[in-house]
Formats: structure tokens, sequence, C-alpha cells
DNA sequence: TTTTTTAGCTAAAACGTTTTAGCAATGTTT
DNA sequence: AAACATTGCTAAAACGTTTTAGCTAAAAAA
């Protein structure tokens, strides 16, 4: 077992001193005059025995940790873990290492959990934000901290982020209904103000309004288990019997929006036509499949990763940091589930 | 803004030494005769101006990163991402905070990523072991660092690990196969030789073997794209097409399997019956329902976390660290995908 | 009264880096 | 020959904790 060596070590085995060998690993030799021999023999003796700084020592010294906090909703939810999958190695390669959470759309715990990362002296954040936490994240941007916001955002907030646009691509889906000939088009929704829901709703209003159709909303609760989504679904299908096709703007709604027209033996496309927000395996795989509003997780993904490592780059110049404002298209998938036989 | 305030500033604040102040914030101070007026008096004005102690600071000194790592085959995988979610909170609950990556059951990969672990002193690892990273674990126990594998293990190595019990769930599996009336059952897997995919090729065998059945089996490189997964199944049906029944040992094996027989046209169950390994709501609402052998995610997760924290409750105590070694049960759930009409 | 014990607190070292300020020796200009 | 510049390196402070060893004063024992 080979002691730990400590920078110390190696700059008694070497006979310099401590300062030189740390200029020569930070790449700072050259700016110090430091002689290329001394640096070749330092480069090459570090080699040699493997010689690891100590992440702590140079931490506390810097205030860096090399962390970036990834807050999600549910890192369950196959969009959210997706994007944690393709953040994942670009951090890495840039010498971040990542901790995950998950916020469950609750306040509450998200400012709880915003304390311990800033305990921790967090890099940078990436953060599906819940709807009471904008004070806290203003915080985090007065203090100049590395910042993006994804799926939803606050519009007075002067943050990075990286969001669909959930209005247009909502519209151009109820559009779809509407070409295929569906007229009595439901709206399920959750009940929330946030800007990813709000825009979902402005487009399936504008959607509606151009054409002159009436409007049937069904707002589901945060946090509601499935079955009582299901059983909100039958009841609003039993008091609206005229709808014939339903948009689902989450994909776990969709789900359960399924389980309930199976439930009720309505038949897809010809009973009621489907389109959910989100893609997933289970829409692909359905009997029959379902068209969806897919968002594009990749480029969400790298857009995300690179505009906060971008930030890190440029934390201290003192010049603004880049906050981009991202807004994608999302693209219809049409698939059986609105293809009425008319 | 008010400024980061030390141990120093409060110690001065307060006319006391750092000594007396750090002994009461880390509840050492009655075993050293701090007397209860100064400990109340440290409490109240450390809870007044909200000092929080400064994690490098703590690490540098003690070693300890407070940080559980999280390996992962693929963190975007539904099992996987469950375990996750459910590791998660009762980790931050002891003061842990959980980074993740995945290791893409590849072993350069993840010997340079337990490597970047180390250097941060992660306290504990929980791993989806690959099959040449038995060294590199071994190396890890040997330093003591709490440690659980899950999903597979080394059968001659001393880790504590979560696993189910591949062999005996597989086997019920083929028997229900063979119950309801399938004689020719082709059994999908992985080309690999971990223990979670021998055991479920040991609980095929085992089962065909009592019964006098014959075995089809089709090994998939590891890393295969879905496309090559299906093109590789469709060539194993034709190839033996006395075939009437097919066990897939793992979620997106079972998924690809799906594809492949739907481009095939193959009726499930009537023309074939199908068991997936893992559950996922793909499976459940497929049409027809999969069905499946369903891992215990919770009590996987719990027994995960649970042991890996007690190990770091007690590693400081010299007797040997408990190493569980857990073979849970899985349980098949029996859905249309083998009601086969007789 | 002197010695010993105990109660209550603290000085200072240590953890392992990065970085500022500066020193000595050599080279260059006046 | 004196003054100045440059090259090549280093001493030491600082980051903010935890913990060991020990000090002083009061209480108890001799």
């Amino acid at each position: 077992m080979k002691a730990k060596r400590t920078i110390r070590d190696i700059a008694n085995e070497l006979q310099l001193s401590i300062t030189t060998v740390s200029l020569v690993l930070n790449g700072k030799a050259r700016q110090n005059r430091i002689s290329q021999e001394v640096i070749d023999r330092v480069l090459k003796f570090v080699k040699e025995v493997d010689y690891r700084p100590n992440h702590f020592a140079r931490s506390l010294r810097n205030g860096k940790s090399k962390i970036i906090a990834f807050m999600a909703e549910d890192i369950s939810n196959p969009f959210f873990s997706s994007v944690a999958r393709l953040i994942e190695d670009s951090a890495n390669n840039s010498g971040y290492k990542i901790v995950y959470c998950s916020t469950e759309n609750n306040t509450e715990k998200t400012r709880e959990l915003i304390r311990t990362f800033k305990d921790r002296r967090v890099d940078a954040y990436i953060i599906t934000p819940t709807e009471g936490i904008e004070k806290d994240i203003e915080t985090l941007v007065t203090n100049r901290i590395p910042l993006m916001l994804f799926d939803r955002y606050f519009t007075d907030l002067s943050t990075g982020y990286v969001v669909i646009d959930n209005e247009q691509s909502t519209c151009t889906a109820i559009q779809h209904f509407i070409e295929q000939g569906y007229r009595q088009i439901g709206f399920v929704t959750l009940d929330s103000d946030q800007t990813q829901m709000s825009g979902r709703y402005k487009g399936y209003i504008r959607a509606l309004e151009a054409s002159g159709l009436p409007r049937f909303v069904l707002r589901i609760p945060y946090g509601s288990t499935e079955t009582s989504i299901i059983d909100a679904i039958i009841n609003f299908l039993a008091e609206n019997r005229e709808i014939d096709s339903l948009f689902f703007s989450s994909n776990y709604l969709g789900i359960s929006g399924l389980k309930a027209l199976k439930k009720k033996n309505l038949s897809i496309p010809d009973d009621i036509g489907v389109i959910a927000f989100d893609d997933s395996e289970v829409f692909r795989m359905h009997t029959p499949t379902i068209t969806t509003v897919t968002q594009p997780v990749e480029e969400i993904s790298h857009k995300l990763v690179e505009s906060v490592l971008n930030q890190l780059r440029h934390e201290e110049s003192s010049d603004d940091i880049r906050k981009d404002k991202i807004k994608l298209p999302a693209k219809l998938v049409v698939r059986e589930s609105t293809a009425r036989k008319k």
C-alpha cells in the first residue's frame, strides 16, 4: 500500500518548492518563468508516481467544488432521466461531477435542497424550478452562480433557460386534431401556473379560437395518484360526452389517460383521438401508436450543459455572464392515435 | 449581503475559543466538560446568525466528503432511474448527496470513473459492476470503503450486494410457459457472463431439463443497437420456426423483441408467448399486456441504501463491517402475453 | 496547609492546496 | 561601474475546520 503522496512530498523528492510544483501542475509555470527543464522533471515524476491532488484542499483554497447540481422534478421520470444521462458525459469530460435530486415540484423541499447545495458550494445549477422558488433562484443569480433553468422558467427573472415552444407546439397539435376532423377537443393538464403548462394551455386556446371550437378543460391537481387521475378523466368524459379527442399535457397524464380510455372501452382513434405531450417508449409501443409532441431531448440537454459550462468558464471575467435564453421547437410525431377513419 | 461567517467569527463574537465552539457544534461538548451555559449560548447564537460550516474545511480535516457514488449501467434505464429516485431521500436525510454516473457496462470507463471518485474521496459506492472491474472493486474493499453492488456481483469477492434470485425467478417463468402449453421455448439474452445473466440462463436450463424440452438460445452482443437486436431476433425465429414462446432476459431486449414480433406480424400469445424480465410501463400498457418477472425495486433500493448507511456508521469501529449479501425473490406477474387459448 | 482531582476552557497543529510577494543571481543598459 | 531588468525560483500566508494536549482555578483529599 503506497502512502498517499501530497504535493509537499513531491516537492521534497524533487528538491523543489511546493510553489514550483503547484505552478507546474496548474499550467502556470511558463508565465511564472519556471524553466522548461524543471517543468519536464515535475511532469515526468508526477506521472510516474501517479500523484493525485487532494480535491478538498484545492476546494478549500479556491472555493470551487467542481460539482454541478441537477435538480429535476423527478429523476425517475423518463424525460428527466434522459436529460440526466445526456448531460453526464460532457460534464465529466470538463472535470465536473453531477449530483442529482428530485424536487417533487415541492417548493419547501427544493428550497432546502438549494440550501444544502449552497453549503457545499456547488459550482452550478441545472433546475426545473417550482412555482414558489423564484426568490431563491434570484439569490443565486445575484450571487452570480452559474445557473440554467429548464422545462419552465420565470418570465420576470433574468436567468438562462432552455425550454421548448410549448404554445406553438400545442397549437400545432390541436390543429392536427382539427385537420383530422375532430371538433370537440378536450385538454387535460396539470393545475399549475408554470410557464410550460400555461404555454400549452395558450396553444390550445389559440388553435380553438382560430376555428371557433368549444373548450373542454380538465385540471388535475399536482401530485395526484394515478388512480385519482384516471377517475378524474373518466368523470370528465362522462360529463362531456361530446368530446371526441383528448390532448394530454404531460407524459404521465397521457399514460393515465390511456388507462382511463381502456377502462371505458373507448377505441382510439375512432371513438376518441389522442395526443400526448412528451414522447416515451410507451407511446411508440402502444396499440394503436400514440401521436405525441416530442421534445428534442438531445438538443435540450446539449444546450443546457453547454451553456452551464460556458458560464463556468467565464465566471471570473467581470463582464456579464452569457445568459442563454433558448426556446426550441418541439416536433409533432403523428401516429395512429389521430388517424380517424372519416 | 452578510459576509460569510466562519467558526472563528463565531468564537470571537462570543468571546470563546474556536475549540469550544467546534466542540459544541459537533455535540462533543458534554464529554469535554463544556458548561451547559456555554453550550446554550453557542447554540442560540449559531442559530440566530444561521452559521453554516464550510464543507471543504471539514472534509479536508476529516477526510469525509459526505457523498455517495451511484454507478449504474445507464441512469436513463427505468430500472436504474427508479433505484436512483428511491435511494435519494434516505441518503439526503443522512446528510449524504448522491453523484451518479453511467458505466455503459464499459470496464475502461468504469475504471476511470472509480478513479475520479476516489480522487474526490467519495465516502461510499453503490455499483452495478462490469465484467472486468473485479480488481478495482477489490481495492475498494481492502481499503475498507463502504460499498454495495447490485443487479449483479462477483462470487469470489467479499462485498455486500443486493440482487434478486435470477435463477429461481426465471425457472418459475419458464415453468409458467410450460404450464400454459408452450413447448418450444426460446431464450433471448445478453452475451454476458455476469451473475444476473448466468443466473437467468441457469433458471431456463433447469426448467427445461426437468421437462426434457429442447433449448433455443439467442445471445445478443452487448451494446447492440435496437435495430440490430430486432434483426437478430427475427433471424433467430426464422431459423427456429418451431419456437412457440420467447423469454427476454432484460427489459430492453423485451421491448426490441415486441417490436420484432410486431414486424413479423406474429400474434401474442397465440402464435407466440412472451415473458420479459424487469417490469415497465411499456409491458403493463402493451396490447396484449406482457407477463414479466418483476424486480422488487423498492426493496432493492431500500436494502441498498440501508446497508450502505450502516457501513458508513460503523466505518470507524475496528470490527468487521457488516457485508449484507441479499438475494431477494422476484415476482412473476402473469398477464395476457402467456394466456394461450388451448 | 499542601497535594490531588476535577471542571471548564483554549492554543496550536494539522489537513493539502494556491497564490502573493519577494529574493538572489545573472544579464543589460547607461 | 553603477543602476536597472530579467530569469528562476521559494517562503509563507491563507482557506476553515477538528482534535490533541494542556493550562488555570476551584474543589476535594491528604
